[in-house]
DNA sequence: CTCGCTGCAAAAAATTTGCACATTG
DNA sequence: CAATGTGCAAATTTTTTGCAGCGAG
């Protein structure tokens, strides 16, 4: 099984995206943490763990093609930004975050299927994306 | 049954706030609005509108209040706030946002239950709040 | 008449843009 | 070497803060 940093770059590559030192960076600080960060934070650890300067408009528009490759995406309940665990085509996503660790955690939406199936009927909507986000007490905090 | 101005009126006076110009300036702007509004498209709104005018400083903290007493809620899909219009005790919400006229609709999270007991048995988490967007076409805009 | 609310000024934070130079493929 | 990507400077936008004066209850 690859691993994010790894998946992240192969999916760069595939796209036509350039591999640069910067990219590799984020990539890197959002391989190694569970916690949704905002660009500025993330230049802030990438030059703290990897002695990497990152300037933050950089951070920026690394941030910008992640996200539109879907291997990140952005935390509300927690401004910042998460690597994309659960791959998901079309930008659907499931996190939990805890209001004490601040740890985020994506959950498989399977079971909101149905759910969401039932909403598009009774309103006679489309639905083609949606996101929900949990938040309470993970299991060692509670 | 109360409309949105007279409920938000009587939770704000229930709750020991003043009622102000301001404050029912704010509230009327989002009683008329199907869109979630930014606090400086408020001030906009409420000058054109209602000629009244509104320092967008006294709008943030006005929403700020009315978020506080839930009678507003943000929307992530497309930035900004609008009023809450199922009465959901914790700030829970399930919006619908149409991605072609922006209108935004609350839906009922009922059936929502069910995934929601069921994530938190799975994972040992204990769940206390959610927010739900999906996003797609209405049924005028498909 | 008092306390909470608002407006104004200003600061701080977040995000975007333009451009010259550096780097990848 | 050509096309992309990055850093720096600066502008723009969003949000927060402090304080004096106003107004609802």
């Amino acid at each position: 099984m690859l691993s994010y940093t790894e998946f992240a770059e192969q999916t760069l590559r595939d796209e036509g995206y350039k591999i640069t030192g910067p990219r590799m960076a984020v990539i890197e600080v959002l391989t190694n943490t569970s916690r949704s960060l905002s660009p500025y934070r993330i230049a802030e650890i990438a030059l703290q763990k990897h002695k990497i300067n990152l300037d933050t408009v950089t951070v920026y528009r690394i941030i910008q093609v992640l996200e539109k490759l879907h291997l990140v995406h952005k935390v509300h309940g927690v401004e910042g930004y998460i690597r994309c665990e659960v791959k998901e085509e079309k930008g659907c996503h499931h996190s939990f975050i805890c209001r004490k660790c601040k740890k985020v955690q994506e959950v498989s939406g399977e079971n909101l299927d149905a759910f969401i199936k039932q909403v598009e009927k009774e309103l006679k909507f489309k639905i083609e994306k949606h996101q929900l986000e949990l938040s309470g007490l993970c299991r060692k905090c509670k």
